[in-house]
DNA sequence: TTGCAATTAAGAACAGTTCCTATTTACCTT
DNA sequence: AAGGTAAATAGGAACTGTTCTTAATTGCAA
């Protein structure tokens, strides 16, 4: 994933499914959801309510912050979008519901996807299979990105 | 991990390194730090802060939580523990500072430790690397445990 | 043992999220 | 296209989890 945002036609594609979903769900299609999925969607930051709300006061000025909290809440209770696992306060969001994986800087906390197929393909060890009914495993790798390593060296050599 | 808490000996020698830690960082050996920490250290369940909180209480009615808070917070700077991501609203904190990975069950929330040192021995894909140093990568399995699908089986039945 | 900086208890304050209620909206029926 | 109705929304109040403030207490160095 080179650029911040997808392009315009994968995310119509994935609005039209989105459409679809709620239909199916007898979610009623109301300006807030569509614009607040869209944002979202967009985005390849996993933001937090409160950040979307943000992102879209310019356009929507009248978006209350507790319609996002609800419609996040209604979209992950349908699984339309995930919640992601931080050790952050704040809930953070993601549209994108194919397998993939999470890289976090422990600096600049902005966390990135990425995929590993060949783990994606192996399958757990046995003890685990005794513990229960797996339905999916994802890995969280944990260092500093270039930019704040960038960013270290040039505060080392002041 | 078949028992539900540690043997008394091996807590025995992780209360001794970590009281050596402690000195190590200058952090004064409190009857309430000491306390902290063995509780967390003894539990297998990956508890919060208001859950240590309760399971102290008897043994010291007088503890605040906001001093299980703070504590928690300072050894978790000194990296003694770590907070354990979820998508919980209450953090939980783990002892455990060895390469784990973490199961959790969709029903009961419980998380178990497990380990998987083939996958810990593997180095991440290629491009991985362009993003940054990475320090370390972590797998959370998702699915039922034995306990919850014995209930659920249950009450299909009904 | 004494002195002092670090730590603590208790409750106030704060941040993030959810609830309450009156109003508005989507969309089904005709 | 218009009306009826259940669902959704805005705004603010309430709630939950966490952190801060202050005065009293405690660990530990001298």
């Amino acid at each position: 994933m080179t650029d911040a945002t997808k392009s315009t036609h994968v995310l119509q594609h994935q609005m039209e499914s989105f459409e679809e979903s709620c239909r199916a769900a007898d979610l009623k299609l109301t300006h807030q959801r569509l614009e607040i999925y869209r944002e979202l969607a967009k985005a390849t930051d996993h933001p937090s309510a409160e950040t979307l709300h943000k992102r879209l006061h310019q356009s929507m000025p009248t978006l209350s912050l507790d319609t996002v909290y609800r419609t996040l809440t209604t979209f992950e209770q349908h699984h339309l979008i995930k919640k992601v696992e931080t050790v952050d306060s704040q809930a953070h969001y993601e549209a994108q519901m194919q397998q993939h994986h999470h890289l976090i800087c422990d600096t600049c906390k902005e966390i990135m996807d990425f995929q590993w197929s060949s783990f994606d393909a192996v399958s757990v060890p046995e003890d685990i299979l005794q513990w229960g009914a797996i339905k999916n495993k994802s890995i969280t790798i944990y260092g500093t990105c270039r930019k704040c390593q960038a960013l270290k060296e040039k505060k080392k050599l002041e």
